[in-house]
DNA sequence: GGATAAAGCGCG
DNA sequence: AAAGCGCGCTTTATCC
């Protein structure tokens, strides 16, 4: 498929824009080819001639970060054609630890300095008194030669990288650069696509919790006989903590400066009403000030356009910003309200809102959730291969957990399953003896017997971490099935089942993506990814297609993965309304199994 | 007044 | 010897 030699006709193109997103209206207003024959042409205000270019099936094209200069380039009437190289992929697959702009790119692969046009902007942006998040805004504001000698610049970096990097990748890296470069334009549309927002839904949970956050404040400030309290502030929280009297209680102490923590694991042991009420008031202020001010902030015509970045990550999952939809709260994922009532009466008070009420379904479509159960631990049964993980996770309808727990501890009682649980997640983590002592509610030393009892049970685990430290010291990194390396320090090789975990799942879960639009949505062209959630993936369908759609994703969910040496199941999930109302759907035969009354309740014809 | 570190917290 | 992993975002506190 792909080519170890360089293609012979290329031009790496690069957009100056007026901003950064087409949702808002953001276009190119100058741009610039360097062709491999070194041929130059810079554009400014008029493209003329630029169109017939990225319509040359023949030439291939480059880029830096191809899925924003496509987009651009699609606003101004050049679609682009043919085949699209994105030398910041090659720079994250040969070491995704390192910084992905085209300045520390270019100081590291390149011989020469690079152009120092990034400092000589930098000046003018500050000679302006141009705030840093402003900058992009005001390129266009540039004096002309400046702009025109950073345009041609960065392309010229661009090309220079292509031809230095696009034989090393190639070679060493066949599949992911055919997987990464597949996933721009799906990427592209998914953020395009974006997901529908409640406004009014909104703004009644804000109200809502602004009144929890304003009756927390009067409370601690009366406390502390005072007008103000800022339930922000982790200092006025230990005033508060040591009038109340129960600082002392406190035994986690915070990472850097060691003091006593004020987080909610910290709280939330304690059994005190003023722990309570600021346990409540944090998690108000959190869920008002930043998730649902995130979502107002980067609404459009009430519709959110997360950004999605295949490179966002050292393991390979994708990253989400502007708003993050990878970390929307699950009901109950935060305070319970049984937790706190025993401490304080909330009688008649919501204690929070669920966020993901919030996220609506359009009128017409459903969403389809489909996600790899278990895909972490099936991860390093595979890499072990160990007899014990795998016969577990063999039967997809096993509790892996109190499987573990029986052959642990001859119990599947839920103290101990929750143990086994802990250690197994640890291990994966890579966590210590101290952090799983505190998982489990028990003591250092129950902590070394779990894990003692674990590596007796899968001696291959211990086997498996050293064989990656082993690799770490040797080469300096560790690769997956998939070939991704993962570069650790010989210090950090504590980290490494982890990332060979996470990394491989990750791949496995993103690479599905092409394979749905490849067998369904040249099928179904209205079907749309919209949100890739680590082990899951999200997307919108028509109502009248969604019960001969569900089976299908599902088994090409489940086909088209790697072969490993355990299955991974996929299970699935729909909603018609809201993203809160997702329902779980079970099959048989291949056929989904729907709940009682599920399609009329939803319109599914 | 902007930039940055630290703490805290949501998800998988 | 000791180490929970991977992210993005907000606020406070502090520095220049």
């Amino acid at each position: 498929m792909i080519s170890l030699t360089l293609p012979t006709n290329f031009v790496a193109i690069d957009t100056e824009t007026n901003g950064l997103y087409v949702w808002r209206g953001h276009k190119p207003f100058a741009a610039c080819g360097v062709f491999n024959s070194g041929r130059i042409v810079f554009w400014r205000d008029d493209f003329k001639g630029l169109k017939e270019i990225c319509a040359d099936e023949n030439l291939h094209k480059v880029f830096f970060n191809a899925k924003f200069d496509c987009e651009m380039l699609a606003m101004i009437g050049c679609p682009v054609k043919g085949r699209v190289w994105d030398v910041r992929i090659f720079a994250h697959l040969l070491d995704g630890r390192q910084a992905l702009n085209l300045d520390s790119v270019s100081r590291r692969y390149l011989p020469q300095e690079p152009p120092k046009v990034v400092a000589e902007i930098d000046d003018w942006m500050r000679a302006n008194k141009i705030k840093k998040a402003d900058k992009g805004a005001n390129f266009k504001n540039l004096p002309p030669d400046l702009l025109k000698r950073r345009c041609i610049g960065d392309t010229s970096l661009t090309i220079k990288l292509f031809h230095r990097l696009y034989p090393v990748v190639a070679k060493t890296f066949p599949l992911l650069m055919e997987q990464e470069h597949r996933l721009i334009p799906i990427v592209s549309r998914m953020e395009r696509r974006g997901f529908l927002i409640d406004l009014e839904e909104v703004h009644e949970q804000r109200m809502y919790l602004e009144t929890v956050i304003e009756h927390v404040q009067q409370y601690c400030a009366g406390i502390m006989d005072n007008d103000f309290f800022n339930l922000n502030s982790p200092k006025q929280q230990r005033e508060l903590a040591a009038k109340a009297g129960f600082i002392d209680q406190i035994t986690i102490k915070t990472k850097k400066t060691k003091q006593p923590s004020m987080n909610a694991e910290a709280l939330r042991g304690l059994h005190h009403p003023v722990a309570a009420m600021l346990l409540l008031g944090k998690m108000a202020s959190q869920l008002s000030g930043t998730f649902l001010s995130q979502i107002q902030e980067h609404e459009v015509d009430s519709v959110v356009h997360a950004g999605l970045d295949s490179c966002g990550t050292l393991s390979g999952r994708f990253s989400s910003s502007k708003p993050n939809l990878l970390n929307i709260p699950a009901e109950g994922g935060h305070l319970t309200k049984e937790e706190l009532q025993e401490q304080v009466d909330f009688t008649g008070i919501d204690l929070a809102p669920h966020i993901k009420k919030v996220f609506k379904v359009r009128p017409g479509f459903a969403h389809i959730h489909a996600d790899k159960s278990k895909l972490e631990v099936a991860m390093l049964a595979h890499y072990t291969n160990d007899k014990v993980l795998c016969g577990i996770l063999s039967d997809p309808s096993n509790d892996i957990h109190a499987e573990i727990s029986q052959l642990m501890f001859e119990s599947t009682d839920k103290g101990l399953r929750v143990r086994s649980k802990a250690v197994v997640f640890g291990y994966i983590y890579g966590a210590g003896d101290e952090v799983i002592a505190r998982r489990v509610h028990g003591s250092i030393s129950d902590a070394k017997e779990y894990r003692r009892k674990l590596e007796m049970l899968c001696p291959t685990i211990p086997r498996f971490k050293s064989q990656l430290a082993t690799q770490i010291r040797d080469r300096g990194y560790i690769e997956t099935v998939q070939g991704r390396r993962h570069y650790l320090y010989p210090g950090e090789s504590y980290m490494a089942i982890n990332r060979m975990c996470q990394g491989t799942g990750a791949d496995e879960v993103k690479s599905r993506l092409p394979a749905i639009e490849e067998e369904l949505i040249s099928q179904y062209p209205e079907l749309c990814p919209l949100l890739n959630i680590h082990d899951d993936i999200v997307s919108e369908v028509p109502l009248e297609q969604v019960e001969e759609i569900l089976p299908k994703y599902k088994e090409v969910m489940e086909r088209t993965a790697l072969k490993y040496n355990i299955p991974l199941p996929v299970s699935v999930g729909v909603t018609t309304t809201s993203w809160a109302d997702l329902t779980e759907i079970a099959f048989e035969d291949g056929k989904p199994v729907w709940p009682e009354g599920f399609k009329d309740a939803n319109n599914i014809p």
